[in-house]
DNA sequence: ATAAAAAATGAAAGCGCTTACAATCGAATT
DNA sequence: AATTCGATTGTAAGCGCTTTCATTTTTTAT
């Protein structure tokens, strides 16, 4: 391997020189500069980023970790992440958390040990104070997809009762007024926080909130799917259906068929977080979007300006959901 | 920053010995071990792997290019990756190259200065020779989804041909003989391939292979689309298209519905890759299996052999696509 | 032309760890 | 009890770079 030192000599210039072309070109004589970058190119040296993180206590890397790698979700949101982070280059080292406090936690730590610039959170299973903590300890850190109060300048996340009150108001604009409610699950704050924005749209146009046209379901489709038989089993009638995702709605699509219910028809179906395949549905998916590669941009923006101190990046911490129209709801009749 | 001489002045030893209590643990008496442990944890001492890095030349961490983030199938292959690697206490550096054979090369560069142990690629724009290089000068490097010949025992990928081989087969074997195929772009390997396998299924069922029957598409689903169209409209008939890919199925599935012909009491439909959204649609897409998780398990597993001296893992090198049966296929009428 | 200020360079001390190699210790052998 | 040999530990030389501070060179002002 050369060295910077080898690379000195050739060019007949001290390695402090060489550090400084590398990194400040320009506090060095072009004459001098040329110089050193041919004896780079002759050698075919090449940066060793690792010992230059130790020199310097900097790494330009930012520690990710999501609970999976698998799914679209965070794919998404690491690409926005990673788009921002490239122009700047910086990298990332990539966790997952599993929504396992201890592996989470263990994520964290060998993230740290690595000596990462900066951290970005999604992380289910740990809880708020242990991250809390790590700001108290002077730990960069951006959770994402979740809010914590105590670090709310620390979060970035998704207006869910905005987005639950989108999707029931959209239904009652176009004439709705029996609509039925697939939640997700109620323990989570995001599944609680659309039922809410559901209750609000309700309770703004004057219909009260009729707990037996609510189903729980898991934010899986097959609970989806589950809750429309159970709803319609006790009798429930309606004649639109809002779920608390894509993926129950298209369950929900499912059992609908199968009961003889035409999608939109007879039947108009919303869904949350315009995933990936809510367009390949048919019809296709009317449902909420969820800015998932924006979130993770603004994480980078974050990091970018508060880490590494670049310019002011446009910024949000509580982004706005909103309403995409595609197939799946019309008025009634 | 506690350092490991801290720790070992607190600990009353050398600070080899810490190091070696952090890394050979069981090479140390356990009196001493224990006596460092407790130093450690009274200082909150946090190993700094980057030092350590430099110092053993060897940074634990694989580099990994992929063409982007967003969509499910990278998500599912790094998810595979890292599964193994977890478990080797390895990690992942991620980077993207967009299909863009600088953007590939700075960012393989990048990778390597940051002196990762070995790299993932699934790179597309790069050229053959030019990974074969990097072989020749010694990086240790796994190309995924690609096969090379002068440097096969690197590649890990899919067997295009036998997989368009299935899927035709099966078509064939529940009684079709007018199937339309809407390839792939034939400038890429597997577009090509895939078209290959179908022709030798036909050829295996004594079915002479006719051009009017096939359209050229680009992967995407509107493609799909337009290839169905444009079959149609040349007067092709058939009882059952199949498709080079899922994304093109779908836009497929939407022509025929468009053109009154049912899915499959009409028309038999079979995709490719089993992508996420595939069991999404109605009828649920029947395709052929791509087993990218186990690709990206694969090449950990080639790593951890190769670069890591692991005892041998479960390994190979052209994986085998197999059919997943749904409900876009049927025997003709 | 000369002094002062600014720019460019060099010397050298780390950054925190690993790892030969040497030294020491302790148990086993005779 | 002396010897041997393996197990433990310590010493110290790096790993390849950054960065402070001092020195030299160049520029600008007078």
């Amino acid at each position: 391997m050369v060295t910077i030192k080898q690379v000195s000599e050739k060019a007949g210039v001290s390695s402090a020189t060489v550090s400084r072309v590398i990194n400040n070109p320009d506090t060095v004589k072009e004459k001098t500069r040329e110089l050193v970058m041919a004896a780079m190119a002759e050698l075919g040296y090449r940066h060793n980023v690792v010992a230059a993180s130790l020199a310097s206590n900097k790494t330009h890397t930012i520690g990710y970790v999501v609970p999976e790698l698998h799914g679209s979700f965070f794919g998404a949101m690491m690409g926005g992440t990673e788009q921002a982070l490239r122009q700047a280059k910086k990298h990332m080292l990539i966790a997952t958390g599993h929504s396992d406090a201890e592996i989470e936690k263990e994520q964290i730590d060998a993230l740290l040990s690595r000596r990462c610039d900066a951290l970005i959170l999604h992380v289910e299973a740990v809880s708020d104070d242990y991250l809390v903590n790590l700001v108290k300890q002077g730990v960069q850190l951006v959770v994402v997809n979740r809010f914590i109060e105590a670090i709310g300048e620390h979060c970035i996340s998704l207006d869910n009762i905005k987005g639950g009150y989108l999707a029931t108001r959209h239904l009652l604009e176009i004439g709705h007024t029996k609509i039925a409610y697939v939640a997700g699950s109620l323990f989570k704050d995001d599944g609680k926080n659309r039922l809410l924005g559901h209750q609000q749209a309700l309770a703004e146009w004057g219909i009260g909130y009729d707990e037996n046209l609510t189903f729980e379901g898991n934010f899986q489709a097959r609970s989806g799917t589950e809750g429309i038989r159970t709803l319609v089993e006790q009798g429930a009638s309606f004649t639109a259906v809002a779920c608390a995702n894509d993926e129950m709605a298209s369950g929900a699509m499912i059992a609908l068929r199968e009961l003889g219910r035409r999608v939109p028809e007879d039947v108009s179906v919303i869904g949350f977080d315009n995933v990936d395949f809510a367009s390949y549905l048919s019809p296709g998916l009317t449902t909420i979007d969820y800015p998932v590669q924006k979130i993770g941009r603004m994480a980078a923006h974050w990091v970018l300006e508060q880490v590494y101190g670049h310019v002011r990046h446009d910024f949000e911490h509580i982004l706005a959901p909103r309403l995409i129209l595609r197939g799946t709801t019309s008025s009634p009749h």
